[in-house]
DNA sequence: GTTGACCGTTCGGCGGATCCGAACAATGAT
DNA sequence: ATCATTGTTCGGATCCGCCGAACGGTCAAC
């Protein structure tokens, strides 16, 4: 098996030019230094050096395991920092989140700015993605916690070895182009052009029953898309309707000009929920904790309290 | 500085269980895995093991030295592939390579493909990044291939160290909802709402140039993306217009039922190139070749050639 | 052209790390 | 209660890594 000593070797000759340079810096002799190195390309099967005057640079088989070298040694370092940290007593380690788009502005990102000063050694990795996707991902370690999204009527069960805790709920508002007078009822709202996310997803199912089961009509849904950015500038220019939960208003979406009627309904809702293995890892407990104290902070919704 | 042979030890003992089992599976002697496992936790600063009834367990920092360990060892076998290859002459190594959306669905995939067949030790890793995020993570060796795009009457400047070729150029289309009769000129869509990209991208510059130079008229840009799938959606289903690449059509973007009609002018038009480091590696060079011949398979648009 | 400084490599030898087998202590099933 | 199983400790043999010294090649200065 290739040896870390010597790829250390292979990265400081190549960093510092020469055997004798790369000896200095690293406490070796230069026999020590030429010897392992031919070790190594022994153990490579190719040559990694050659001369060059008189002095030596790399072939293209070093270059790649040089590479290599780079990536691994940089694998150890982390590694020895988490072992410090952890020896001396705090939580480190690498989690990695997957959050839907919304909880990920409004929840994921301030987490992760807590964390930075409360846990400086835990090293958060956060990606955008569906909880469709991620919940998988999540079995096969590919994450540590997916922060996930329910609407009412469409329960996810939780599989085996899951732990699900409910971050916040939320009330769904309808977004309306600005208009004077009364809030229209979702009945008024029967010859809208619509838009929603795209279908398969949790939003797109909850916006047809809506507007079937407490609208009473088939929405003209006319413009599609999971980016919520785009939904609310559908509105705005497209003079569409759309339905929105809570967390998407209120952040710089750019809706203060547009109007928001909130629908006071039990059937209607949605659930914003933090999902991990069951087998926490002390970092993992603590971006769990850190996402629980974000959802907490968040404001609540204008309006009379969303439906328990 | 950690040792692999025993983080490989470590990874072996939570695999299988028992210290003898370890020890068999590796061809060591039981003792010789305990004493080395004793190394390695003097090395840790940390317990790693702990008793439970006559076996051993992992504390949890030996799950986390256990992560760190499988990740690593993953990276050596990795390099080892690359060098068995590399030592029996076949060109092997990652390649990194991002691209802008319409190249990466219809060249840099079909090149993947054909990559897999004839150089199956070149591991290739693709996104889809816009050009003006990736060439400067290309520089930085984030990536090692960049494929882009510029729009005539926007050149690009090649900087230094970098090699820039071309893929293939293509002419701009407009694309408007079915409607019968003759192909209208672009001065007769003053009045349409426009599709574009989002404002600062190529596309979006070239929208504007083509709508007030060519036509003569300052578009009613309402819908706005980059993902041109969008553009096509809100060409259908907003009766909007858009100015797309031929890449762009005829790759099931659903364009079938529109109309398309092709701008024939030496003002307009997109060149895709491709973006390398000076220094190529063989693996580099043969993602390049492979992405040249997927450009060159491209099948020539309708209608007479694009100008030179 | 010659000399000398510099560089990488090879050789002999030392010391420590690694490994083994044997003996020992603890656990849990029979 | 017995015995197989598991992990650990101890003493000794071996191998690997390291050094200093000597050697051959390269380049620049005189």
């Amino acid at each position: 098996m290739l040896d870390l000593h010597r790829l250390r070797l292979l990265r400081e000759l190549h960093g510092r030019g020469t055997v004798h340079a790369a000896a200095a810096a690293l406490g070796y002799s230069p026999s020590t230094v030429s010897q392992q190195l031919s070790v190594l390309e022994r153990e490579a099967g190719t040559a990694l050096l050659e001369r060059s005057g008189r002095r030596v640079r790399l072939t293209p088989a070093g270059h790649a395991l040089l590479r290599h070298a780079v990536r691994l040694l940089e694998g150890v370092e982390e590694a020895e920092a988490e072992l410090a940290a952890l020896a001396a007593g705090r939580t480190a380690g690498l989690v990695r989140v997957a959050s839907v788009q919304s909880a990920f502005l409004r929840i994921v990102a301030p987490a992760i700015a807590a964390l930075a000063e409360s846990h400086p050694d835990v090293r958060v990795e956060a990606v955008e993605a569906e909880a469709e996707q991620a919940i998988p991902a999540l079995q096969l370690h590919a994450y540590d916690v997916v922060v996930g999204e329910e609407y009412a009527g469409q329960p996810r069960p939780v599989a085996d070895g899951l732990r699900r805790e409910r971050l916040l709920r939320e009330r769904i508002n309808v977004l309306l182009p600005h208009t004077p007078g009364r809030a229209p009822a979702l009945a008024d709202l029967a010859e809208r052009r619509w838009s929603a996310c795209q279908p398969g997803t949790g939003q797109h199912a909850m916006h047809l029953r809506v507007c079937r089961e407490l609208g009473g009509f088939e929405p003209d849904t006319r413009y599609l898309s999971d980016d919520f950015a785009i939904c609310v500038a559908m509105v705005r220019d497209a003079g569409a309707a759309t339905l929105l939960p809570d967390l998407v208003l209120g952040h710089g979406a750019g809706t203060g000009d547009l109007r928001v009627v909130p629908i006071d309904d039990a059937r209607v809702g949605r659930e914003v929920f933090s999902l991990t293995r069951a087998g926490r890892t002390p970092a993992v407990e603590a971006v769990a904790a850190a996402l629980h104290s974000a959802a907490e902070a968040m404001p609540p919704p204008r309006g009379p309290a969303p439906p328990a």
